[in-house]
RNA sequence: GGCGGCGUAGCCAAGUGGUAAGGCAGAGCUCUGCAAAAGCUUUAUUCAUCAGUUCGAUUCUGAUCGCCGCCU
């Protein structure tokens, strides 16, 4: 019987809404327990700019894998999909229905299919490799790899250096080029079949609005500090963590490469511009399915509804 | 009022007597272990306006309008 239960994926670009639209659905289910499915949320001590849900929001609906890893630690997408396999798991086993809400689409893609079996990032790697590409420009990584694995680097473009990396870095530890290893998938978990994926799709101009907004009210809350305070604490400008939107800009600003003016604004724009990256991933999915305006919407919700009475 | 400078896409900006660089924004897209990352594609029948010179003007000339600076 588990067999025919479904399991729920609320996706869109940022600050559409998931998080409410996903605790309603959690709520409406009555046993939904929320899986974040979302880069940055997982890390612990960032918090103003993350929009990870307060207590108050969450409406007493269990959340999981956020704020559960160490700002210092480069998780990837493979760990987070081996995480987010088990919960579901414990989540099933207990009768309730695993409900993932998050906007990294490429998460959402290493769990329902999964990477060829590959070694893990190789981190004193990574470092030699981007010095090299400081001195000697990414393209020349990219000549390197046309040596190991032409086949992958054909693929590539010259200047696409962080797949380019990854090629280089998956040769160095298997002895085998890339281009190889990737035609064998491993194969999909039992409920990857299972995952009914909503999409949210508000207009593209108050969504941008929106997202101007609450940059601002990051920055008014305390972004600043909260930086400040990692920093010092030895968190390193280069975590992932600190890459995060305001966060990677905030660091800029202290170490005095722009004003606070203009990491606002910056931030900003990274934002913006993530947002529609966000929609691309997910526009021309065939399994998606589209709701149209914000999840804090009753409209929007209601045509979610409707789906769940099909 | 006089003198000088400027006016090129939503913004910044290069440029030439021969048919408009580039950047940003916008739009579209890619994605196999950093993905809130990284990368790719695309965007001015037109250079403030009008008139003139010329085979040909965004480029030269004149006028008009607008902006900026200096002087009175």
């Amino acid at each position: 019987m588990i067999k025919n239960r479904s399991i729920y994926a609320i996706v869109g670009p940022t600050a559409s809404g998931k998080t409410e639209i996903g605790v309603e659905l959690a709520l409406r289910l009555g046993n939904g327990e929320i899986i974040n499915c979302d880069s940055v949320q997982i890390y612990q001590q960032i918090q103003i700019a993350t929009a990870k849900p307060s207590e108050e929001e969450k409406k007493g609906v269990p959340h999981h894998l956020i704020d559960y890893v160490s700002p210092e630690i480069d998780y990837t997408a493979a760990k987070w999909a081996e995480d987010a396999a088990n919960k579901i798991v414990e989540i099933e086993s207990r009768g309730n229905v695993p409900i993932l809400v998050g906007g990294t689409g490429f998460y959402l893609r290493a769990l329902r299919e999964p990477f060829f079996d590959g070694p893990k990032a190789d981190k004193e790697l990574r470092k030699r490799l981007t010095k090299t590409i400081e001195k000697k420009g990414a393209e020349h990584l990219h000549k390197i790899l046309s040596r190991i694995d032409p086949k992958s680097a054909a693929k590539l473009f010259p200047k696409d250096y962080v797949r380019t990396m990854r090629a280089i870095e998956v040769y160095f530890q298997t002895g085998k080029p890339m281009s190889e290893l990737q035609p064998k998938r491993l194969d999909p978990p039992e409920f990857a079949g299972r995952i009914k994926i909503f999409a949210l799709n508000p207009p593209r101009d108050i969504l941008y609005k929106q997202i101007n907004t609450r940059a601002e009210k990051h920055f008014r809350n305390g972004l600043v500090e909260e930086v400040r305070k990692l920093r010092e604490h030895g968190l390193p400008d280069e975590s992932n963590a600190l890459g995060a939107h305001g966060y990677r800009r905030v660091c800029e600003y202290l170490r005095g490469e722009r004003t606070l003016e203009s990491a606002i604004e910056q931030t900003k724009q990274d934002v913006r511009n993530y947002s529609k990256r966000q929609i691309s991933w997910f526009r021309h999915k065939e399994e998606v399915i589209w709701l149209d305006g914000f999840g804090n919407e009753p409209a929007t919700q209601q045509q979610l509804r409707e789906y769940l009475d099909q």
